[in-house]
RNA sequence: GCCGCUAUCGUCUAACGGUUAGGACAUAGGAUUCUCAAUCCUACAAUCGGGGUUCGAUUCCCCGUGGCGGUACCA
């Protein structure tokens, strides 16, 4: 056992000329002027140089968490691994994050630039707070310094399983937990490699109480292992600057991951030693995804599902707000009925409640998140669907992008098939698909290749259907008019144009009106599948639609 | 292994201790004066198992089981 003394000694050997005090660091982060209510809250990611889609579910949180308390937005950059370090890592989060509408009120802004009176909001720039804090807890004799090796702790780990007990650096196996102060120094003038360790003094036989904001009043054990504060290369873990940083930026809420309700009693314990006032804490579960191979529930992995990235969504060019939406709709399952109740209002008026999320784990479903997509952009008027189908095509494809800008007003005409009126169009799910549509009436894009109907008409009558139709035609006919002349030419070539009168006796006609209209389609898209066919030709214009008619029939007659 | 959290249709979920356990997505069928999409209708489909407490349990308690998480000088 050292005495205080000691302690205060060890303290200035460990860090030397280090005299900032804890005292300094409250005043020059004084706490934060917020009204009873305003939730100051972050969000604090890691920069790997990958936006899992899970960190924007946790942004989209605390961003709209805060917002609607009148409170701020934090955004806090935990880069104190240095192994996973990636460049530019927090301009990618930054910018991920913008891509749907996530922005903060303090935090970096880029790699270089950072707003706030309450920085640096980078991690690594902040090891000189860190320091204090540690010189702080080894003088209060509730920290200290462990030059155990790997080696030791690997060994120590066997021991411990061979004997049946808990695993880790705590209580008797704790060696340099009660090091004199000698045999400190000792090592010290050797230049052993060290690392912080709290110096717990909790019992795995106590427990206390905590009320966590989702999971609800819980008991838990005290933490008893003397976890690494310090790593040997001066950063502190996750455990020891999360009660500082927090502290330091006036949150008032601590919303995480489930992963880190474990560690509670951990950091419970750190928080006291500190000296610092307990953050409330709200733990959420994770997204998940059914896995493929097994049957089970498993976290959605970066590195088995490209929907686990980002930047799946923005290649492929998903409507951000569809999946805010879709994750507001996984956080708070009362978010559809809202949508149902108020379909003409901005997803930011719907409020959050932290109460109603949902305790367990939910699975991540594309399919569902493909609705949510459909039926967004089913609200969009053309010229927005244009607008955000250009932004896409911008970052995505250079030829969308030319024929997008050189053929505006066509393009919005083409998106305006089937968008309004009665029967609105649900085809699109993302604005990838509106390469699609416009291939039809693009010859460039037009693939020249026709799907085959002959099992439904003949060659012949293929060919007699689009010389009389072609007799017909008039762009000056109104959708009822048009549909009219194609019941008329159907009748005087022996189709039929009432279903059931067809069904009834089948032998008597070549068959319906459908496939009469199925042969224009065919000629005039090369499909079986279009959007509404008298639409279709209308945006086509005459002169484009009698080319195709007659490039149909020469295609039909040199067929063998 | 140990510790913790968790459990309602395939999925997301709703249900003051009293409901024919509700909705949405998906699936299947049907309707719809051109196909597809949409829309409408219908069908299919769930309280993990076992004990308690209670007049009554999806709901509260215990045990088991499954899932998830933790068990790092990663976050």
């Amino acid at each position: 056992m050292r005495t205080a003394e000691e302690n205060q000694e060890l303290a200035n050997l460990l860090f030397p000329n280090h005299n900032t005090s804890v005292e300094d660091l409250f005043e020059r982060y004084p706490k934060r002027n917020i009204e009873k209510g305003e939730m100051i809250l972050r969000f604090a990611p890691s920069p790997t140089g990958f936006l899992h889609i899970g960190s924007v579910y946790t942004g989209m949180i605390c961003t709209k968490l805060s917002k609607q308390s009148g409170g701020l937005a934090i955004l806090r950059i935990e880069d104190t691994d240095k192994k996973r370090e990636v460049e530019d890592g927090v301009t990618m989060i930054v910018n991920g994050l913008k891509g749907f509408g996530i922005s903060f009120d303090e935090g970096p802004s880029d790699d270089k630039n950072q707003k706030g009176e309450y920085g640096p909001y980078i991690q690594s720039q902040r090891l000189d707070i860190y320091k204090t804090f540690a010189k702080e807890i080894v003088k209060k004799g509730n920290a200290y310094p462990c030059f155990i090796s790997e080696e030791e702790l690997i060994s120590i780990r066997k021991e411990q399983k061979s004997l049946g007990v808990r695993t880790g650096y705590y209580g008797k196996w704790a060696k340099w937990r009660d090091a004199s102060l000698e045999e400190i120094k000792k090592e010290l003038d050797k230049g052993t490699p060290y690392v912080i360790r709290l110096y717990s003094t909790g019992s795995i036989d106590n427990t206390f109480e905590m009320i966590d904001l989702i999971k609800g009043k819980v008991t838990l054990r005290e933490n008893d292992m003397d976890a690494v504060l310090l790593k040997s290369d001066g950063f502190p873990t996750y455990h020891f600057a999360h009660p500082i940083d927090d502290t330091l930026m006036g949150i008032t809420l601590v919303t995480r991951g489930d992963e880190w309700f474990p560690s509670v009693p951990l950091h419970f314990e750190i928080f006291q030693k500190l000296g610092l006032e307990q953050i409330p804490y709200a733990h959420f579960s994770p997204l998940m995804k059914v896995d493929h191979e097994g049957k089970s529930k498993r976290k959605l992995s970066k590195r088995k599902d490209p929907e686990a990235d980002v930047s799946f969504y923005i290649n492929h060019g998903y409507p951000k707000e569809a999946v805010i939406e879709y994750l507001l709709n996984l956080a708070n399952s009362n978010f559809s009925d809202w949508r149902i109740q108020n379909p003409d209002k901005s997803h930011n008026e719907f409020v959050l409640k932290i109460e109603k999320f949902n305790k367990a784990g939910s699975l991540f479903d594309i399919v569902k998140l493909s609705d949510m997509c459909k039926d967004y952009i089913s609200t969009l008027s053309a010229q927005q669907v244009y607008e955000n189908c250009l932004e896409w095509a911008k970052l995505h494809d250079s030829k969308i992008e030319k024929l997008l800008l050189e053929n505006k007003e066509y393009c919005i005409s083409i998106f305006n098939i089937e968008r309004s009126g009665a029967k609105i169009r649900k085809d699109i799910v993302k604005f990838e698909d509106c390469k699609e549509q416009l291939a039809l009436f693009f010859d460039e894009l037009f693939i020249g290749e026709y799907e085959d109907i002959l099992e439904m008409v003949s060659k012949e009558i293929q060919k007699e259907i689009l010389s009389e139709y072609k007799k017909i035609y008039s762009t000056k006919d109104n959708e009822v008019e048009w549909f009219e002349k194609v019941k008329e030419l159907s009748k005087k070539l022996g189709f039929s144009t009432d279903r059931k009168e067809y069904e009834a006796n089948k032998e008597k006609f070549k068959g319906t009106v459908g496939d009469v209209a199925m042969v224009l389609r065919v000629a005039i898209t090369g499909r079986t599948k279009s959007p509404n066919l008298y639409q279709v030709m209308l945006v086509l214009g005459e002169e484009k639609v009698m080319q195709r008619l007659d490039k149909y029939i020469s295609y039909i007659s040199k067929m063998v």
